[in-house]
DNA sequence: TGCGTTTTGTTT
DNA sequence: GATTAAACAAAACGCA
């Protein structure tokens, strides 16, 4: 493993290319197009490690102005502080406090006061203006993490610097002896980091879309866009006659699920909720009630005009692109999200995800991959022997003399904690054919109901919630919801160490991807391409159309070397991963 | 009036 | 009877 450089990066108001600083930089605020330039000639000349308090608010405005800015490699304090605490709260203060082992929760917070670091102001690090970053108790004082460390190039460089320290305090807590020698957690690191940088960058580049060819979809499930609130209305209206005239009654609000149950209740109809699956089930029996068909087509119809109707795409699409925000790792998984409907996009919309004039997309699945990693994080055996497997549900079912849906349904109810129905009785012969695997997600799920913590094979950490003593005079009622809470407790964590271990997989490939891509061209004309979804275990890519086969290629040998890697760093055995790849033009034509 | 909760539905 | 996890998002209701 070579010497990282690590160069830490701040943005200060004024001042920028600090002269006494070899490794921390401060660049420019006002001016991002010249931060760029420096960072750009930095990165070119030293390609160093960036040491960042945030991607996200470092790099999210500077890309704004310099949207062809690229950081190969990063140190994301903020991401690795919520690898290593499984927090909530990743500002400069929460991530100080949690490197030098304080309490977090002590750790000021963003515009608190903090008379107590004034009086016992504190030598620490540093000689910036009024005194060092730290506090004597070795918090982050309140007024630096506010924004004072701006006031002046050298207290610029001193916060720089504190970047620099931070992130040597991570690195030995990730390689520390609870890591017990594994590189895991320091990949993860690595890669959650990466993600930090592609998460940024999604957000600005968006994802290719069609509004004529949206446009055209809406059209056809929705009508025409409404110019104005009057015809809005009317619309409405037009849609919800139907359904109300087989109702017989025109003063029900379809939109209020209250009123549809008092609707049905009048008509014989007793419903303990009127969702889609229990109305498309009354639907479905003879001599069903009429309305109850009629109500399911207007739901679904009211929903994709709601959510992502005209106003939806004037609001999230300009310029061809889909633009969201995007976080790295979030929930208790750390899985990646989106906001703008990005995530939940309805299939009948996904012809208008286009590539541009000259490109191509590249959709990259990968196959089973929560049982695969399953069989890496637990080390079972049978498992890891099934995942040799194109299809490892096949062998699984062999092994449990079931057929494969029941094979499928065996393992997803493992994964999820389903003890019930169909999944309960095929449960028996997964503990009895795999019993390391089970009995990994049994420890965690035991774990999720104590209150304990769990981790993911890459070392992040799941916080468990401690449970609330049930008073012992409680009745019956109370008593259920308690079991009921610690159940689910048990279930979260169960999924988590599954879910999150797939997702810190995932991003070790986009991070790989996403590392081929840059060095395959100088500008972004030059290069293949670039990442423009990540869907938990989907990578869509827009390429150039010359590059596609290549990049398709690519794909597959990023995947086999980055889960080769992964499968090492967690010490877990290597296991076959697999991903369907296809070369398409929009997002709706079918996989490899 | 505003804010938090409930209900619903889409994706993986 | 009972239905497994995680996200985002909107509208309506209930409470203060």
């Amino acid at each position: 493993m070579s010497t990282e450089d690590l160069l830490a990066v701040v943005r200060a108001p004024a001042g920028l290319g600090l002269a006494d600083a070899e490794r921390a930089w401060a660049v420019p605020a006002r001016d991002a197009a010249a931060a760029a330039e420096v960072l750009a000639r930095l990165e070119s000349e030293r390609s160093p490690r960036w040491v960042l308090w945030s991607a996200e608010d470092l790099l999210g405005p500077l890309l704004d102005a310099a949207p062809d800015l690229r950081l190969a490699r990063a140190w994301d304090l903020a991401a690795v502080c919520r690898l290593l605490e499984g927090g909530a709260r990743d500002d400069p203060s929460a991530v100080v406090a949690a490197a030098a082992g304080l309490d977090p929760g002590a750790a000021p917070a963003a515009g608190q006061l903090d008379l107590g670091g004034l009086v016992e102001e504190a030598g620490g690090a540093g000689d910036g203006g009024a005194g060092g970053p730290l506090r004597a108790d070795g918090h982050l004082r309140a007024d630096w993490a506010d924004g004072a460390w701006a006031a002046s190039p050298a207290s610029a460089a001193a916060w720089a610097e504190l970047a620099l320290a931070t992130a040597g305090r991570q690195r030995e807590q990730l390689t520390g002896p609870s890591a017990s020698g594994r590189a895991g957690p320091l990949h993860t690191a690595w890669s959650e980091s990466a993600a930090s940088l592609l998460a940024v960058e999604l957000g600005t580049s968006g994802l290719p879309l069609d509004v004529g060819v949206a446009a055209e979809v809406l059209d056809r499930l929705v009508g025409p866009p409404a110019g104005t609130e009057r015809e809005a209305a009317a619309q409405r209206a037009a849609r919800d006659a139907p359904v109300l005239r087989l109702l017989g009654d025109a003063t029900v609000d379809l939109r209020n699920p209250a009123a549809v149950r008092a609707a049905l209740a009048s008509r014989g109809l007793d419903l303990p909720d009127t969702r889609s699956w229990r109305l498309e089930q009354l639907a479905a029996a003879p001599g069903a009630h009429p309305v109850l068909a009629a109500l399911v087509g207007w739901r679904q119809r009211e929903r994709f005009a709601v959510a992502h109707g005209h106003r939806w795409l004037a609001e999230h699409v300009a310029g061809g692109r889909l633009r969201a925000t995007w976080s790295a790792s979030d929930g208790g998984a750390g899985r990646m999200t989106a906001t703008g409907g990005v995530h939940s996009l309805p299939r009948e919309l996904r012809p208008a995800v286009r590539a541009d004039p000259g490109h191509l997309l590249v959709r990259a699945d990968l196959g089973q991959v929560e049982p695969r990693v399953l069989a890496v994080v637990s080390g079972d055996e049978g498992l890891v022997r099934a995942a040799a497997a194109e299809d490892l549900y096949s062998p699984v079912a062999r092994r449990l003399g079931v057929g494969r849906d029941v094979a499928k349904v065996a393992v997803l109810a493992a994964m999820y904690g389903q003890t019930s129905g169909a999944a309960g009785a095929a449960l028996a012969g997964m503990e009895r054919e795999y019993p390391r695997a089970t009995g990994l997600l049994v420890e965690a799920a035991r774990r999720g109901a104590a209150g304990e913590d769990v981790r993911t094979a890459g070392g992040r950490r799941v916080r468990g919630h401690r449970p609330e003593d049930v008073p012992v005079e409680a009745g019956t009622a109370a008593l259920d919801a308690h079991r009921q809470a610690l159940a689910a407790r048990g279930r979260y964590t169960r999924n988590a160490v599954v879910q999150g271990s797939a997702a810190e997989l995932f991003k070790a490939w986009a991070a790989t991807v996403r590392a081929r891509l840059l060095t395959s061209g100088p500008s972004p004309s030059e290069r293949d391409g670039e990442v423009v979804l990540c869907l938990h275990d989907e990578l869509l890519l827009h390429v150039r159309a010359d590059a596609a086969e290549r990049v398709a290629r690519d794909l597959v040998a990023d995947l086999d070397a980055a889960a080769a890697r992964w499968c090492r760093a967690v010490g877990g055995p290597p296991v076959r991963f697999t991903a369907d790849v296809a070369v398409v033009e929009d997002w709706s034509q079918a996989k490899g």
